[in-house]
DNA sequence: TCTGGGGTCCTAGGACCC
DNA sequence: TCTGGGGTCCTAGGACCC
């Protein structure tokens, strides 16, 4: 059977979230900032076409901000991961062969279907997501992911497709003209360093690419960029992959909200990094052996003292333990920490990550079992009251209840479909 | 004043094994 | 002058994605 992707996306994810429960946010300039109110990473139509650029510091734009009177939220990862989930839910309804490939895209598989009626499943698709969570959606389908990615940039760049591009049903000549205007950026696998690599050797949009010559492409880009034309030609190389395997590597950072000096501070800082980064490890099952903790100052103040470190700690023996891992953490600090600097960042990686069910033993491993037991007994016990009571609900006293460092967010909006206390309240 | 966070994959090179 | 062949594993670095 054929292959066909739909790549279903959302348009201006945050921004989109953020209009649903507020109205007057329709047709005016929004964007949604980074961690730290840092950076833009969602931007409206409006403010798209202002030129503010996507990953643009918030600060540089404050101008525009005044004279355009843009609406700026902070990013509320509550609200947005709730509409997410609403919003995957609804695309299951059409299929249950789905990939989530991230916080506002998904794969569909529509083999089976009936494909001369492509165009009209992406418009009736698009039409049950809005109505269902007031978030719009532009689809592109195709052969492959490539082709379905590159699909839903023409969808979302020209309104008389009204949403939906449907290549299965082009003739090649048809295609070819469709990736005519794109250019190569826009293609899924071409970043910034291949788009310079690309443009100087006259490959500017996605049909240069996709006629490029292969070995060439291999040579310079590895087999990932081979693969990315044969995908343009309609030859899949990437399936669905409805079931992520469980990650690698675990990380938790954050940039804080004022400089942090204190050794102390930084001890809470990365006891709670810790603790996030366990509850992702235990939620996938999973325990790791290899823990790295890392400092660094703030590299764009050129003027004031430079210094970054990380330690890598190899542990004894895998453990999902936030107890164990925030021990080993904090003395790992100590033998990188430096006094008379400004810390701007910290963050902890986990690393050996293996599944609970297949941890390698060692020759003199300790066979405590009882002990392990309670805490692991223990640790069950605190994510099930995180979850229920909320994040931090129970903590280590090692995360401190201060938590000076902690990011700004200053702009954020109500937990509207998470929180009791922030629904939305109509007035009439 | 103010510049995010969390991942993946591939390749090259070195250490080491028999 | 001449110094094998074929592996695996690990790490660092560089690219990419959202």
């Amino acid at each position: 059977m054929n292959k066909v992707f739909a790549l279903v996306d959302c348009n201006n994810f945050y921004v989109s979230c953020e209009r649903v429960f507020n109205p007057k946010l329709k047709r005016v300039p929004v964007m949604v900032l980074s961690n730290n109110d840092g950076c833009v990473v969602a931007r409206s139509n409006e403010v798209k076409a202002l030129g503010i650029r996507m990953g643009t510091p918030a600060f540089k734009c404050d101008e525009l901000i005044k004279k355009h009177n843009i609406q700026v939220f902070s990013s509320n990862y509550t609200l947005y991961a709730d509409m997410s989930r609403r919003v995957m839910d609804t695309l299951r309804k059409f299929t249950p062969d789905l990939e989530i490939y991230s916080i506002d895209e998904a794969f569909l598989s529509l083999a089976g279907f009936d494909l001369r009626n492509c165009k009209s499943y992406g418009q009736q698709i698009r039409k049950t997501v809005y109505k269902w969570t007031g978030i719009p959606v532009s689809i592109g389908i195709a052969e492959t992911k490539a082709l379905a990615k590159a699909a839903n940039e023409i969808a979302k760049k020209h309104d008389e497709h009204s949403g939906v591009v449907d290549l299965i049903n082009c003739s090649d000549k048809e295609i070819d003209s469709y990736l005519e205007q794109l250019n190569v950026s826009d293609v899924w696998g071409v970043g910034h360093q291949y788009n310079k690599l690309l443009t100087s050797n006259n490959i500017y949009t996605a049909k240069d690419l996709k006629y490029a010559n292969t070995s060439w492409i291999r040579k310079k880009m590895t087999v990932m960029g081979e693969r990315c034309v044969y995908e343009l030609n309609g030859l899949s190389c990437f399936g669905l992959d409805k079931h992520p395997e469980p990650k690698k590597a675990i990380c938790s950072s954050r940039s804080f909200g004022v400089p942090v000096i204190s050794k102390h501070d930084l001890e809470e800082a990365v006891a709670s990094y810790v603790s996030r980064a366990t509850e992702k490890l235990r939620s996938q099952n999973s325990c790791a052996n290899v823990l790295i903790v890392f400092i660094n100052t703030n590299r764009f103040k050129k003027d004031e003292p430079q210094y970054s470190n990380s330690v890598y700690i190899k542990l004894k023996e895998p453990t999902s333990s936030t107890i164990d891992l925030t021990k080993s953490a904090l003395s790992g600090l100590i033998m990188i920490y430096k006094s008379g600097y400004k810390y701007k960042k910290a963050g902890v990686l986990l690393e050996g990550i293996q599944p609970n069910n297949q941890i390698q033993l060692k020759l003199f491993h300790s066979f405590n079992c009882a002990k392990k037991q309670q805490i692991n007994v223990l640790m069950k016990t605190i994510d099930l009251i995180n979850k229920r009571w909320g994040r931090d609900s129970l903590k280590l006293a090692a995360e401190g209840t201060k938590q000076a460092w902690k990011m700004q967010r200053a702009r954020l909006s109500q937990r509207y479909t998470t929180n009791w206390n922030e629904l939305l309240e109509i007035c009439v």
